[in-house]
DNA sequence: TTAGCATGTAAGTAATTACTTGCATGAAAG
DNA sequence: CTTTCATGCAAGTAATTACTTACATGCTAA
């Protein structure tokens, strides 16, 4: 119980600090002090540092995947089903911010972050790649490069997240989900046939 | 000459090794050895550690913006503008790759980058803008939200580049200019009229 | 030839970092 | 009541880091 939940704040202000400031950066002091537990706390549970990223890049292999949530709901409507998967593409993005960033970091302490991290679009395409197929043989949308497409849906949404995330609304103030709207919009409006 | 020459190097090595492993991580030893000089010289040139980073905002500063090439070569044909200006938007990123993963690890150390690097989405932003609505009173557009729209394009983009930047070939092996026309060739036939 | 200037070399310093060890404490479980 | 176990606390260590100082060397320009 205690054990569990001095775990739990030692990998949630690690992923906050790592993901801030990078893994150099991120002491083991300041992880402790933002976890409010003693710095031996930390190596007694973790062993090392390098084994608390370990936790944290385990703990996130077990995330639910955004993968299995797209085919349902799918309405075989382009706009509609595009708009609702960039919504939830968008906002599982975000739910896994840190990891992200992280993953941007240090790809080169953690290539196995990087690699979980790139697997995401991957599984992502197959998805779209499949649902565009059947799209174009429902004669809903035309023929393209139907994975040039997929990945241009999913860079889409990545900008979005990524200026969402690091720039916040100096960029633009428009609201999220207008701006996903329209965004949605434009590109679906293009593969239809 | 020599001493240009030097401190090139050394700030080229900066950049490379900051870029890559985060601020606190590129060491001044590193850094020195990269540049093939004695550590020695890296403090004698810039200072401290700071200051070379300063040097390398600053370095960047100089550097020429897309913003002004944009509105070259404008055919007032929305999908060849926009392919010719999504070709130069990314292999602009790809030139500035370093600075905009600094950009992005070292936001909470050197906000000056973070502010420099957010400043090229805003100015793109409004060229964009201008563009879309000078095409919609020429009639060859329709009537959207323009700053959604050149912000879509630009997330498009950005997508694009962190892909290929940070991901390699691991998510699609498409060619560059295959994937930007296909990209471009949906997002434009979503615009038009 | 000489004077200056950029660089290399060697040595060192204070601070920080990851990590360890030994001991005290307090709460829960048997 | 006692044992166990997670944690705190204090102290310390070896390595690394940013940075300094003093002196030697070699190239260039006057």
């Amino acid at each position: 119980m205690t054990t569990k939940g001095t775990a739990e704040r030692i990998i949630e202000a690690a992923l906050q600090l790592v993901s801030e400031k990078g893994y150099t950066a991120a002491t083991t002091k300041s992880i402790a002090e933002l976890a409010g537990v003693n710095e031996v706390t930390l190596f007694r549970h973790f062993g090392n540092k390098r084994g608390l990223l370990k936790a944290i890049i385990e703990q996130f292999s077990y995330y639910p995947l955004l993968q299995q949530e797209i085919n349902q709901n799918v309405t075989w409507e382009l706009e509609q089903d595009l708009l609702n998967f960039s919504l939830k593409h968008f906002h599982f993005l975000m739910s896994i911010k840190d990891f992200v960033m992280i993953g941007f970091k240090e790809s080169i302490q953690f290539p196995e972050i990087s690699e979980e991290i790139a697997n995401i679009p991957l599984l992502i395409k197959k998805e779209l790649i499949v649902y565009f197929q059947e799209m174009h043989q429902r004669g809903k949308i035309r023929e393209v490069d139907f994975e040039a497409a997929a990945l241009s849906l999913i860079a889409l949404n990545f900008g979005h997240f990524m200026s969402r995330a690091r720039l916040g609304t100096i960029v633009s103030d428009l609201p999220t989900e207008e701006l996903l709207q329209t965004s949605v919009a434009i590109f679906s409006r293009g593969l239809v046939s």
